[in-house]
DNA sequence: CTAGGGTTAG
């Protein structure tokens, strides 16, 4: 709206007012186009506080410091006096940067320079120092205070409770004078946010019971407690409360109830919340609809979308950002996430691409969590070049998207960049946090870089203060057990205590395995066993250790020892998609249609390995498969070969194969694939259980795959990648029929170069009019109402191409310059 | 523009 008004404006070539340019000012803001409002704001003819209020509040809350304080002085320097709702917007921006030093210096100022504190500012500055953690001057300013509103006191109670002071708290509350909603709202919530659900629960009841009503908050905390705690029922009845209120319409409190739903697994009882409202009522072409309420909407959907992700309907959550597009409810930059790191765990490369082909159209800007997603989506969909590119562009990523990229690297066995990429990290000042040393380590142990793991542990303990948590044992472990030093491996544990932790005592078995250490290797069964976690894979595991060693009566114990318990192993699965259908195949699975000819280019293919060199020795190698039976390989094919066979036979000469596994690739399988991509020049892709592994043609072209293919369960690994969806997603065919309505995206949105048309066409009757245009959102979806406008008032191409109009040329919508990416000010912020 | 609620990333 604010670029069709502007448009307007400039096309009548009017000198703004003060008035109007403020408010045009506030709308970009408002719309978070910050790049808009700079420029308006830097050719502006005069501006006065307002307008450098509205620019720093704006900039205030969204989390961009430097910029607030750059506006802040240069304010001063041109003498414009700061009033305050200016001061009270900075000291803003200081809490949520935690700059209490800078506070302190503008609270110095303030009574220097004798502008009035009112409440508001007060609340503000206590606001300040409770964030920084400074209570002295907190209690201080708290308690020397002439008039202390509600908001004063639940400033405080909930600065306490977020430090865990919940004695402190709740003495506040019950100090209050006045036990307002608000009251009841701050300490409850502040209760539950911090683990003290039960606390919270009572004092919601107390509530209740005090006859204090609910307000919007209140059921919004009340439902995300029933969550938390799993009430259903308690869940229910404030619905029903909800119903009673008449506030079900509400978008706010539509949000909470369908997380709460969600997270309760009950998606059925979710969807009518969603479903109750026309969709009319919400779509953003309708011009009634403000823009709080389609925000919201958007919000209601995204929850949605997460809920099915988290229990694992992508169908669903594919159909309903399907249906988010289709209707025109919008997307945001939360749903985008969450769709990215869907097709993360979907692993289905084309699909991603459609997520971020969609994205580029739709013109988003890149922000840490969009980029940590596509990266983390490439590299677990089997692109590592993808990945990278997409980290490439991002101009100053932040901890989470370098641990992304480091993690990139070690899911596809390239541990040397993968610490080239931390240490570059480091050296650009960025702090790593423990999950980034978990994936450097993995990145370690995958390449067996036992030297670069030890010292990344230590840096992590010495330099960084960070304490060790499983992850990062086990990778230890692992690193140790892979370099064949069980014994160091077994000090190691007994050094940190960590004897009873299942994840590094079923590493430390696998690489018993691989070392053919019987003995020790019993040692750590009979823990895993006394934990309880026992399971299916530490069965095999110890069976084939002992079958290697020709302990065969051992080993069939531990095989019937697994059936009486009923353990059952997760059975061998491949699958390969090709088109729109993924097909799948067991071990040796007859089932495929094409079976007859799957089968006899397979041995015909065994047979052309076998002349250049390839040996499937059985009974060794059967052995090394942690999670395969033995009898599997006898009876036929492992799955995987199954489906590069069919691979092979249905895609043209030269494509390179994608596959995946549910289970790690054995040995046998690894040396298979890598003769077949030598011999027929294909590049073969394999994502197992735990990481991906690339062969190219060519012996010398094979990855360095210095993550032996003997190694076994990758315990380590499996812990430290839980994300990657280890399961064969549930999606064979419905998806697919999605895949379809995926590619007619493209009529439902506007190309970003044809928003720049549209924002010059737009036609406006004047400023009265101005509710009947819808805004221009960034997704570029909302564009005007025409049935209220008429396309008829096109502006003429004549005026269109006027070389004076600034707005013309400083249109630029190239992903380089995202719109949402502030300009520099004074050359320098960023 | 002036506390606090709901959805996102490694």
């Amino acid at each position: 709206m604010a670029h069709t008004l502007h448009a307007k404006a400039v096309k009548d070539c009017t000198v703004l007012s003060l008035n109007v340019a403020n408010y045009l000012l506030s709308l970009y803001v408002k719309s978070h186009n910050f790049g808009y409002a700079h420029k308006l704001f830097d050719e502006m003819p005069g501006r006065d506080v307002r307008s450098w209020t509205i620019l720093i509040s704006g900039l205030a809350r969204t989390g961009s410091f430097r910029m607030v304080l750059q506006l802040f002085r240069k304010m001063q320097v041109e003498g414009v006096r700061p009033n305050q709702f200016t001061l009270s917007s900075v000291l803003r921006s200081c809490s949520s940067s935690s700059e209490r030093l800078i506070a302190k210096g503008i609270h110095g100022w303030i009574l220097r320079i004798g502008i009035d504190l009112d409440t508001a500012l007060e609340n503000s500055l206590l606001d300040v120092y409770v964030k920084c953690g400074d209570f002295r001057c907190a209690e201080r300013l708290f308690e020397t205070r002439k008039e202390r509103d509600s908001i004063a006191w639940n400033i405080m109670m909930d600065g306490y409770i977020r430090i865990g002071n919940v004695d402190k708290s709740m003495d506040l509350f019950n100090r209050l004078p006045f036990q307002d909603v608000d009251s009841w709202n701050t300490i409850i919530g502040g209760l539950m946010r911090n683990g003290h659900e039960r606390t919270a629960l009572e004092l919601l009841y107390q509530m209740v019971k005090n006859g204090t009503s609910f307000d919007k908050v209140t059921f919004s905390t009340g439902l995300v407690l029933a969550s938390t705690l799993s009430l259903l029922e308690l869940g229910r009845q404030i619905h029903g409360l909800v119903l009673r209120f008449g506030i079900h319409g509400e978008g706010f409190i539509r949000t909470s109830l369908v997380n709460f739903y969600c997270k309760c697994g009950k998606m059925e009882k979710a969807l009518p919340i969603i479903k109750n409202v026309p969709l009319v009522h919400l779509n953003s072409l309708n011009p009634k609809t403000t823009d709080d309420e389609k925000m919201t909407e958007i919000v209601t959907w995204s929850t949605l979308i997460a809920g099915y992700v988290r229990n694992d309907d992508y169908e669903g959550a594919l159909q309903t950002f399907v249906s988010m597009v289709r209707e025109h409810i919008g997307v945001d930059q939360f749903t985008i996430t969450t769709i990215a790191s869907m097709c993360a765990n979907l692993g289905i490369l084309t699909l991603g691409q459609q997520i971020h082909a969609f994205i580029q159209k739709i013109g988003h800007a890149m922000d840490f969590h969009l980029g940590s997603s596509l990266v983390d989506m490439y590299s677990k969909c089997g692109s590592l070049e993808d990945a990278r590119m997409i980290f490439k562009k991002i101009i100053s990523p932040n901890v989470v998207l370098w641990t992304s990229m480091i993690s990139a690297c070690a899911l596809h066995g390239q541990g040397r960049e993968a610490i080239q990429f931390f240490e570059l990290m480091i050296r650009e000042g960025i702090k790593p946090n423990e999950i980034s040393f978990t994936v450097v380590l993995t990145a370690c142990s995958h390449a067996g870089l036992l030297e670069e793991g030890c010292k990344c542990f230590r840096l992590m303990k010495e330099v960084y203060h960070i304490k060790p948590g499983v992850e990062h044992f086990t990778c230890m472990v692992d690193l140790y057990g892979r370099a064949g030093r069980l014994v160091e491996a077994k000090e190691f544990i007994a050094r940190h205590h960590i004897s009873h932790l299942s994840s590094v005592l079923k590493s430390f078995l696998s690489s018993c395995r691989l070392h053919k250490k019987v003995e020790m290797g019993k040692w750590a069964s009979k823990k895993l066993f006394h934990l309880k976690s026992f399971d299916a894979g530490s069965h095999v595991l110890l069976s084939n250790m002992c079958a290697n060693k020709h302990r065969w009566e051992e080993a069939a114990k531990l095989r019937s020892l697994m059936q009486r318990r009923g353990i059952n192993k997760l059975p061998g699965q491949s699958w390969i998609q090709l088109k729109n259908q993924v097909h799948t195949f067991f071990v040796g699975d007859r089932s495929h249609p094409r079976k007859a000819e799957i089968y006899s280019y397979l041995d015909e293919l065994i047979g052309r390995l076998k002349e250049i060199g390839y040996s499937s020795s059985t009974a060794e190698l059967v052995m090394q498969d942690v999670e395969e039976e033995e009898g599997e390989l006898l009876l036929g094919h492992h799955s995987e070969k199954l489906a590069i066979a069919y691979g092979i036979i249905s895609t043209p000469l030269g494509t390179p194969i994608r596959i995946m596994k549910n289970l790690r690739v054995c040995s046998d399988c690894h040396n298979f694939i890598k003769y077949t991509s030598q011999l027929l020049g294909r590049e073969i892709i394999v994502r197992d259980i735990c990481r991906f592994h690339h062969f190219k043609h060519g012996p010398k072209e094979v990855e360095e795959d210095d993550d032996d293919e003997e190694s076994l369960s990758g315990e380590s690994i499996k812990n430290s990648f839980r994300s990657l969806s280890l399961r064969k997603p549930n999606i064979s065919t419905g998806i697919h029929r999605l895949f379809k309505g995926f590619k007619n995206f493209s009529q439902y949105f506007v190309y970003k170069e044809e928003m720049e048309e549209l924002v010059m066409d737009m036609e406006i009757g004047g400023p009265t009019d101005v509710k009947h245009v819808t805004h221009i959102g960034w997704d570029g979806s909302a564009t005007v109402n025409d049935a209220v406008m008429g396309w008829e008032n096109l502006i003429s191409p004549e005026l269109l191409s006027v070389p004076s109009d600034p707005w013309r040329r400083s249109f630029d919508f190239s992903m380089a310059a995202q719109p949402d990416q502030p300009p520099l000010v004074n050359g320098s912020a960023s």
